[in-house]
DNA sequence: ATTGGCACTCACACACCGCGAGTGCCAATT
DNA sequence: AATTGGCACTCGCGGTGTGTGAGTGCCAAT
């Protein structure tokens, strides 16, 4: 909590962290002894670790067992103690590569970031596509199928694209739809959903087709605005469930569930897209309590004002903090490069 | 293999697979005797037992446990003693309901049919979107997102949408994109890959963006074609790991490993394309090593000739195969008449 | 403040039983 | 020839016991 330990204290803290974040065994003091070569004996270092767990840092589970960290342990570790490390170049390179093969397509990003995450930071990746704060009307396109069936295409301005079909009651020709589409284009162009919704740009609405497609079309914006905050891809299973805490059952399902269902993950997104910077909520600190073992490296990405998402880390709250942070930070400045191509044209540093 | 059973054999046979599927415990001659009040002795029972274990449908762990069906026993069980139920009304109802409810979006079916297939099946599901034979040109749209930054939509024929961004060299204003788009759209009408690539089309590649544009097409095309046995989405994780197979870590790794890369089930799509009905494949009858110890229920949906996916469940051995194979048939029929809907314009039985 | 020494504590691995479910087989029965 | 009761035998499983070793906590000495 405060940054008033001994020198010592702290040193003695980050090996205990260090250690038990590559090991997962508890520590001893006689382990730390030997490996770093301290100057003072075990017993010295026996009465530090009581000390740093008599202040909140560290516990172990019975008498004779080694120490291991706190949540709390974790926290000061994080904020204090933590080597900050970036990726080697080389990482930097491999990665850069591959998001620069999938530059071009949308919807590979998220894909890939989850991909690239799981991996680099050997745990599982949570990674929302890129979404504006409002959905804002930039095309649609009617395109006939068949007969009284009709595709309509609705692309929002961010990118995000939705398709649906529509059954007209008599048969269009595809240039009549055609003309419709060019007409509504015209007419919505860069609309909020609140705009078209209340009939601003209305003046004929004589055609069955049309008032159908403006309500496909609001109903779409609609919903769109209402998933802001779902939508979470997740990946890396199989990285999470090689950390060894994952050899029971019970751990499994725990993590499949929270993967899965989104539970206990929801109401970090919107505050991760409330804060700047990379967020770490270490096991129950904020969340639920099914999250009690588990922690969430998690940041923003995009465009200031315009369109945002997350990524992120989650495992168990035995994470290699430093590794995490600095890949979540990576990718997530890779995808806000990426979003800049797209959206400002901005040319990307890569 | 035969049908040579003995009438009492069969019955045997069926009760002991169906008991072991729903219990998931070996089977005593003396359970078989108590709970079906059989007109003969346990002594009797444990003969015909033995004659069954002879021909190689059931075996034993051990000396003193009860009778375990082998793959062969399941192959027999589904091919001549099952009883074929169907689902019942309530749920067929509530399926359908929920299919309707999502009926003019697209790609919703597909997740679903996954959701529905393994609530249903009390096992993970299998869905590939629906494909195309053959990519078929249907429309593309060039949209100015900023300046030289252009978003190119392109659809199919089969409703598969692909986007991707393109920078062009120089600015292009929207009509000028628009003009070219249209060109386009009316040059490759309905076109194939073959026909657009080969430049049957082309009289005037002098403009720049319109070359890379083709480009851009070809290669998405292309690529659709190549990906036809990919894109294997699964759903059910939860609902397949309740199952009790799935006590030790080592076995939900592997199907962890068999869901997330599709391994060992890549093989069985092409063939559930390629043949009618619904497909059972019991352990490691066809397959991979890896899948050895799960059997899969597929089947093909989609229109004849023109557009096909798959739907199927994934699960131990132990499966409840006609539950399994009903909630297959019965989601592929749906999948199938909503696609008829939009190839056809063929109304919907719903 | 640090240290060596030492008693004390647990988790873990391993071996050992005893029980009970279930089979396999045989001789007797229909 | 098929069926059955009887019985010995097998083996997995849960519980108990125990030894071992890693590690701590504390104290008296430096």
């Amino acid at each position: 909590m405060n940054g008033e330990l001994s020198e010592r204290r702290r040193l003695i803290l980050k090996l205990v962290i260090q250690e038990y974040i590559d090991g997962s065994v508890p520590i001893a003091s006689e382990l730390l002894v030997r490996k770093y070569g301290l100057a003072v004996s075990s017993a010295t270092i026996r009465n530090e670790l009581a000390a740093l767990e008599e202040l909140g840092y560290l516990t172990h589970l019975h008498t004779s067992a080694g120490r291991v960290p706190t949540d709390a342990g974790y926290r000061f570790f994080v904020e204090n103690l933590m080597d900050r490390t970036a990726l080697t170049l080389t990482e930097q390179r491999m990665i850069r590569h591959q998001f620069h093969q999938v530059r071009t397509e949308l919807d590979q990003w998220i894909q890939l970031a989850g991909a690239v995450l799981a991996r680099t930071a050997q745990n599982a990746s949570v990674v929302t596509a890129p979404r504006a704060y409002q959905a804002r009307f930039k095309h649609l396109e009617l395109i006939s199928i068949h007969e009284t069936t009709v595709l309509l295409v609705l692309v929002l301005h961010d990118g995000t694209i939705r398709q649906q079909t529509i059954v007209c009651d008599v048969v269009r020709p595809q240039d009549e739809l055609s003309r419709l589409a060019a007409r509504l284009n015209d007419r919505w162009a860069d609309g909020t959903v609140e705009r078209i919704r209340d009939g601003v740009y209305d003046r004929d609405v004589s055609d069955a087709l049309e008032a159908h497609v403006t309500d496909v079309v609001i109903r779409s914006m609609e919903w769109f605005e209402d998933q802001l905050n779902s939508g979470i891809h997740s990946d890396g299973l199989m990285e999470v469930l090689s950390q060894p805490e994952f050899a029971k059952v019970a751990r499994i399902r725990q993590i499949v569930e929270i993967l899965q269902g989104g539970r206990g993950l929801g109401p970090l997104i919107p505050r991760a897209l409330a804060s700047d910077g990379v967020q770490v909520v270490i096991g129950g600190e904020h969340g639920h309590d099914d999250m009690r073992e588990y922690s969430v490296v998690l940041t923003r990405y995009g465009i200031d004002g315009e369109v945002a998402g997350v990524v992120g880390v989650i495992g168990p709250t035995r994470m290699a903090y430093p590794r995490a942070i600095s890949a979540v930070r990576y990718i997530a400045n890779i995808m806000s490069d990426l979003l800049g191509v797209f959206y400002n044209g901005e040319n990307t540093r890569y």
